[in-house]
DNA sequence: CGAAGCTTTGACGGCAGTCAAACCCTGTGG
DNA sequence: CCACAGGGTTTGACTGCCGTCAAAGCTTCG
């Protein structure tokens, strides 16, 4: 499962465009609870851990691309999340890991024992306060996505996503997306084929260039937002 | 807002059928604390805090029922949770409230001063753990709710909703359903025809009994289990 | 250069949404 | 006590968005 052990660390993972304060909040519990993390690296396709697996570690993505996802006994997946270089998953507070969690492309992730982290948050209560800020910010998502799910049509989906991955992942105004189209649509509950067709249509509308179906430059995030409902 | 303080207590809430830990944490807050909740009653369709309004308290359900929503500019809602007797609700991590709670019908809650809680939370490693299991708790629905939204089709939700109910409000057998078909709708991101045309099938195929459109009692769970994917 | 996987595009179908009307229940006032 | 009004629920007819199936095109990498 863990591939290869690369080194410590304890500096902060790329200040980049991902600034959620989960990153910096990390470091944090690293610093106060004087920790040191390992990096892994995993290859693409490669689980990280599974659905109700115990929760030993912590994770934060320091390259690569990371889905968070559930699966129906048929094979039908919902991804839950998509972490990107800063992010912070796999932090529980019960037991057990409730998705699974695997690369989408190599990937190098930093750790921490999850007991270690516990121990921080016995002592410091600033920890604790990070601990919970960090749930609270993947419910915050969760809220939100429930709201695409449930009531925004195929097109308001795809512009959201856009809109999301030019906040969290955008470098010099392109996109360079790490997943497939399969993940985008497990992702904004659609299929694959629907998927493209609205980014052909987006195309088509000069909304957005591509450089090859991963490389998406926003031509009109106005556009967007006005589609995004 | 307040309508009317009632009375003070420290008493547990019903420790009835919604066995969730998180109500009994919310006495031990309380207890940890020190502190004293005061109850308060909304009537039926009242507005008990908006989104993005400062959230100034913590909620537990004593009787009646709350739903948790999100609103589209064009006034598409999508419920992300319903309120129970037991259940807490409106606790944040961050400054404010996510998301718009309402009084389904006449409902009594108790209530805590957020900062009161934050302090026991600061000085108490027990209650911010406590804190951040209740955001987890709600997580956890969160991401099977999505799994829900995203993958399900109209009589796999439903016969999800009716379990859930089952677990968390049935009576002697029977669930007592305080929410109309639009709201049940609203939470299962389809449409109130659809919800009706799901529980007339199960109806007509026995798996469900009627006395009334909201009293319903299931004759065989092991069905809708079967049905729910 | 070739194979495999990913993406796009097209044709068609079906599940759930929309619109509409009838039915039912509850509460209220005569 | 009954009539009525209003809202909630059920049912039907039809529509349409998105899913399914299929095939062709495009990348990428060995």
């Amino acid at each position: 499962m863990l591939n290869q052990a690369v080194r410590t660390s304890v500096t902060p993972v790329k200040p980049g465009n991902s600034a959620s304060s989960a990153s910096d909040q990390f470091s944090m519990v690293m610093v106060h609870a004087g920790l040191v993390a390992s990096e892994f690296c995993y290859k693409k396709e490669e689980e990280i851990y599974g659905e109700d697996e115990p929760a030993e570690y912590v994770y934060q993505v320091v390259t690569g691309a990371v889905r968070n996802y559930k699966l129906l006994s048929d094979g039908r997946r919902q991804i839950g999340a998509f972490y990107l270089p800063g992010d912070v998953f796999g932090l529980e507070s019960g037991p057990v890991h409730r998705l699974t969690a695997e690369a989408i492309v190599d990937t190098t992730v930093r750790l921490l024992k999850r007991r270690s982290v516990e121990q921080a948050a016995a002592t410091d209560v600033n920890v604790a306060r990070s601990l919970w800020a960090m749930t609270a910010g993947e419910l915050r998502h969760a809220e939100d996505h429930m709201l695409l799910l449930g009531r925004k049509n195929a097109m308001e989906r795809v512009a959201n996503f856009l809109l999301e991955m030019d906040r969290r992942l955008a470098v010099a105004g392109l996109l360079a997306l790490p997943m497939c189209r399969r993940d985008i649509g497990d992702y904004l509950g659609l299929t694959l084929e629907t998927v493209s067709r609205a980014l052909s249509q987006l195309h088509s509308q000069g909304v957005l260039g591509f450089s090859g179906a991963r490389q998406i430059s926003l031509r009109n995030r106005q556009h967007l937002h006005n589609m995004d409902a």
